[in-house]
DNA sequence: TTTTTTGTTGATTGACGAGTCAATAAACTT
DNA sequence: AAGTTTATTGACTCGTCAATCAACAAAAAA
């Protein structure tokens, strides 16, 4: 019952199942055939549509940072003031589309395949590179010259708390994570005003 | 050849093996042969030894686990104040034996291990606990009811760094990580000083 | 209508790797 | 000296899995 373009939809429906199975499992050891079979169809037709596994792999993390890419913009447009632009990409970052399980746990395993697989690498890297630059559109006219420094610790705060979030148990505490994140910030700004 | 009393320099010898083959190849894909053939033995032997190559997985967390605890306690018994012992604490985390390659990229690794293998995950839970209780001696004093948020902060923060110290090429910077970890504490000490 | 393109899968291949076993040897015990 | 324990490995088993292939079906193009 071969219906006419059917490439777009069931490459999505491979990207999701990928980051599903990754996240359910908590590892990259996850067959072609678990993945194609949460997907709904036979792990020969996903290998047709991407050639390799890596290739899944690399959709499923493009997937992850679309999402998350789009809802930071989606954020920034209605920030007003600097904090509020911080503001608005650490809420980002805890969003319920972002923060979920699922998704935590995939990004820690894309971590992991980072090391490996230097498209990964680049990816990653991307991300690292949009945060900051986000960040200090909005710390510079706040900070001055520190923030370079705040910019740095505030990402790697974040990633920090995504990492936590892998092993706790339960539904994630979104608003922990954000207001922990956000501390960070005012701290570092309060300091910097009684220094 | 048969000298009696093998068991003990064997078992190290493949514990420190399997960091360094974690660490090099970045996953936990490596195989029992490889950590073999790095500690200079048959894959066979190494089977004889520890039973499975889960068990030498988490032989080597245990491995790298002693050696932060350790280091952590050495540093805290020369802390005279709240301050001093946070501090420690910091520079044990980034201690050149804490914070080199091998150990820091198998440390993800375990943090991956610890979504699937129960005894992983009560380590690294471990190490949560520990961290978190030493650091709320130190910032008790100096924090009162806010501590508990701060040391949770940091903590997050220490494993960021650690996981961004993964994806950065060349040797690992012990000294802007840990200025990093001690301006979120100075900065969250300063700002409720005024607040 | 024939041909080509697109969708789809069961079966197969080929490689790899964890764990086992049998065998060998040196050291200790009695 | 005979027996037991410890050390050690090459060869083997057995399972798994990524990737390929051959074949079939339906839509579109010719």
């Amino acid at each position: 019952m071969p219906k006419l373009g059917m490439e777009p939809i069931r490459k999505e429906a491979l990207v999701k199942a990928t980051i599903v199975e990754i996240g359910r499992t908590g590892s990259l050891d996850v067959t072609v055939s678990q993945i194609a079979k949460r997907a709904g169809m036979s792990s020969a037709l996903a290998h047709h549509y991407f050639g390799s596994k890596e290739d899944m792999f690399l959709a499923a993390m493009r997937h992850i940072m679309t999402i998350y890419g789009a809802e930071v913009r989606g954020a920034l447009c209605v920030a007003q003031t600097p904090l509020e632009r911080v503001e608005a990409i650490v809420a980002a970052s805890f969003s319920p589309a972002n923060f979920r399980r699922e998704a935590v746990g995939a990004w820690l395993n894309f971590w992991v395949l980072a090391q490996t697989v230097p498209q990964a690498k680049r990816l990653v890297a991307v991300y690292q590179r949009r945060l900051r630059s986000n960040l200090l559109v909005g710390l510079r006219p706040l900070a001055g010259p520190q923030a370079e420094a705040i910019a740095e610790g505030l990402g790697a705060l974040i990633d920090g708390l995504y990492l936590r979030q892998v092993l706790r148990p339960g539904a994630p505490d979104r608003a922990a994570a954000a207001s922990t994140a956000l501390g960070y910030v005012t701290a570092h700004l309060r300091a910097a005003q009684h220094a």
